[in-house]
DNA sequence: CGCGATTTGTGCACGCCTTCACAAGCGCCT
DNA sequence: AGGCGCTTGTGAAGGCGTGCACAAATCGCG
């Protein structure tokens, strides 16, 4: 799955970690903490349990990864829900409310350039672009798709660090390279296509299709399952997308 | 992340597996596989080296994939490219072309109805549902948007066991239920929250926030490498989403 | 027919992640 | 002040997944 790994900072005593050396799978989890916590505004503290059902976590699981960020919860209480969502926002990086750039006003382009929980949860697109000269100038919720050629200098511009493709996976691979060469350093691909990216770039793909298999093949286990004599009514799941 | 898990037959000597006892993480990858196998076809038999880098991942982890499904590779030759396909098709329950129901044909809803990748990938959207009467009987790509209370019926008119929810999160939670309750047990949902569901469905999420928060966390932290005197150039990262 | 080149299948060790279970800490009430 | 109930933080154990490294198998060629 992944091409390269992130180095833990293998041997290197010299240079204290400059950042909490979270688990991926924690990371993972983080955003959906953040979620729960922002439909509990209101509530002043939370306990680990009825957080990690909002987030629909076991609760030990919850505390390990808070306690991975040094986090302050209160024995007896819980946890205070305003500094905990400072400080995962603030692990996560949302302060700085990124600036995003979408490549591919498609289908599937427009229905993300014109959503409202990039806004809402720590992103600003900044730009859009195709290559089809019939989209360059289209206004779409207050940004004007420019062309593709633009992107080196409007990502230097606007400090771009994070790219989005919603090409056909035949283009993807060219605009990831453009993407880098634009100073981009983390993409979230949307074509069913591995992209090939040098080191210090991340990459995150969404493949709408690799899901629903997924869910094909439980069924077709359920399926097979249920027919069996001693066969019994398998157990539900859930499981995020990602991680 | 999971409210329930499978369980892998626990002590079940009496049913022996009527189904290969996949690894998830192998399942996760199975589609990935496929993926790059129907781009490979014209070639008769590929090795797992090459296969391994058209889908991303390492060689030793491929072939411990195959292996697990009793695949059939030759030594010094490599494996059948159209044999693994079917027999991955086979597995993944793709041949029966499952029947999928859109539920939300909004913004997004609108994008994924008229998206080929679906049909291409072994599923039929055969339904469109709304609950906005301002929807209902809009054309789209050859389906009519129904009304949400003909869900029951059609499901059961056409055997629809996969549903997609693209409606807000606050909706997100009513359409699942009728969703199970006319007979759905698999559900893929874009909605931002967590659902609750009865046993024996399955439930797998994408969330495009999360996803870019993992990406932000990543740039927070290569910004904060790199400040450092110590620090040097992180090393890359490629992720699939989903598992 | 035998040999070497090639590639699969897998035993093994290691590390990550999850989960349980409980001691330690905190606040509240008497 | 003291005790009690509640909740966090974490040690330890177990399971899962990964990747190395190599034996076994197969093909092609001389
Ligand atoms: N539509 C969906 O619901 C959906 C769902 C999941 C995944 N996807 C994937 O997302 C991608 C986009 O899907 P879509 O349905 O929007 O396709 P689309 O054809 O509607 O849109 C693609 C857009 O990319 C632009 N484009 C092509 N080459 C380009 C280049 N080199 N640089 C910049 N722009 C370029 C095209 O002009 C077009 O506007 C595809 O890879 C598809 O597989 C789509
Ligand atoms: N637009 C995107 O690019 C995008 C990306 C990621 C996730 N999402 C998520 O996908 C969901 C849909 O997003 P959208 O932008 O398409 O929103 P939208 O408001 O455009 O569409 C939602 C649709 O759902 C319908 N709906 C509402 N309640 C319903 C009900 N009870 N039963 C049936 N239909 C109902 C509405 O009538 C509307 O047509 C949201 O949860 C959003 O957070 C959207």
């Amino acid at each position: 799955m992944s091409q390269q790994r992130h180095e833990s900072t293998p041997g290197n005593p010299g240079a204290a970690a400059a950042f909490p050396d979270l688990p991926e799978a924690t990371i993972a989890r983080l955003p959906e903490y953040l979620r729960a916590l922002h439909n509990l505004e209101g509530s002043d503290t939370i306990s680990s349990e009825a957080l990690a059902a909002a987030a629909g976590v076991n609760s030990a699981k919850l505390r390990k990864d808070l306690s991975h960020l040094g986090s302050y919860g209160t024995r007896g209480v819980g946890y205070d829900v305003a500094l905990l969502i400072e400080q995962i926002e603030y692990i996560l990086g949302l302060d700085q409310r990124r600036a995003v750039c979408l490549v591919g006003v498609g289908n599937l382009g427009h229905a993300l350039a014109g959503y409202d929980g990039f806004a809402s949860r720590g992103f600003r697109i900044v730009a859009l672009f195709d290559a089809d000269p019939a989209r360059i100038g289209e206004q779409i919720s207050g940004l004007t798709v420019r062309h593709i050629d633009d992107l080196a200098r409007v990502a230097a511009e606007e400090s771009i660090a994070i790219g989005v493709i919603a090409t056909p996976a035949g283009a993807a691979q060219a605009v990831a390279d453009q993407l880098v060469t634009a100073g981009v350093t983390s993409i979230l691909n949307f074509a069913p296509c591995v992209l090939s990216v040098p080191a210090g770039v991340d990459v995150r793909k969404v493949d709408l299709a690799i899901e629903l298999q997924i869910l094909s093949f439980h069924e077709h286990r359920k399926a097979s399952l249920t027919a069996l004599p001693g066969g019994r009514a398998p157990t539900g799941n859930q499981e995020a997308v990602g991680s």
